[in-house]
DNA sequence: CGCAAGAGGTTGCGCGCGCAACTAATTGGA
DNA sequence: TCCAATTAGTTGCGCGCGCAACCTCTTGCG
């Protein structure tokens, strides 16, 4: 049975918070102003960008960016409207549908990396030294993976 | 004129990223499944409960929960609808609310934390070293001061 | 085979939030 | 003193998202 979170844990716990509030709203509003670009866009951009022949199935991108079947339907609906990406059947799986970047997506996408990651330097990086930054990484994976292994919240008996 | 994050900032970033939105995503889930309260409503009751006399101004609880003003007014709304807490005009600026905590708000409260706590210790504190967590509280705090020090977006000029 | 179970995506629906406009009250000059 | 500028909070509005139901296609087991 776990115990409570001692006083470090708290402290770091707050922090953790504050921090990614500011830098979010931060990052998002400068890509925002600065390129017209949601943040959620530009995760999907560069999902995409990353991704073999630019392309990703539904599934796939919807974790890669950490949101619902449903959220990205309508999400990649509306980049599509504005031709930023397009929809291709899965010839191998007709149930599945790929998601590809248009070369319109790409250009928009190199037009606002640099805003993105001049503001993660900016707001993140340059106030952290390099020890910090290997601490922040290495403590921030033992979490995730800790997270990644134990499974779902038990709801129903199915 | 800043220069792009190195590749140990960017392990740093989406470890970052992944492990806020898998954390919040988890005790979000397990405060609703096991105490039926949005993370949200809890964060509010927290804020109220260590505030004096159990009561805030409506913008000071609005800039402690990172809510915008309107979002808080809804917020408020619902869980004064619920009898968690109820707003009182301030005496000395009429245009001023309090608002303030009931007992009933106070008992969820006590019923809800040990869940809480129970989870942020269980996936974020108990995969940490405390050399780890004083890592992260410094590091991270580093960075909220950096935002807390720049100034707003500039949009227009007025 | 043939049909039940499961997986991939989309749609109906409602909710929580932010933005901008608004009201009411306060403050600070000229 | 008085009125413009500012501050506190609420309301109208629209948007982006998650949940659950649904449809289609695939898989596996008899």
């Amino acid at each position: 049975m776990p115990s409570l979170p001692n006083a470090a844990t708290m402290t770091a716990w707050h922090a953790f918070l504050q921090a990614h509030a500011r830098l979010i709203e931060r990052l998002a509003a400068e890509l925002q102003f600065e390129r017209d670009l949601p943040l959620t866009w530009y995760d999907v951009l560069v999902q995409l960008q990353e991704a073999p022949g630019h392309r990703l199935r539904m599934s796939e991108l919807a974790g890669a960016v950490l949101l619902s079947k449903s959220g990205l339907t309508r999400l990649v609906d509306r980049m599509n409207a504005v031709g930023l990406v397009f929809r291709l059947p899965d010839p191998g799986d007709r149930r599945g549908t790929f998601v590809q970047l248009t070369p319109a997506g790409l250009g928009r996408l190199r037009e606002a990396a640099p805003v993105h990651l001049r503001g993660v330097q900016q707001h993140f990086g340059q106030r952290l030294s390099d020890a910090d930054a290997r601490a922040l990484a290495l403590a921030l994976n033992k979490v995730v993976s800790g997270l990644a292994g134990s499974q779902q919240h038990q709801l129903i008996n199915p």
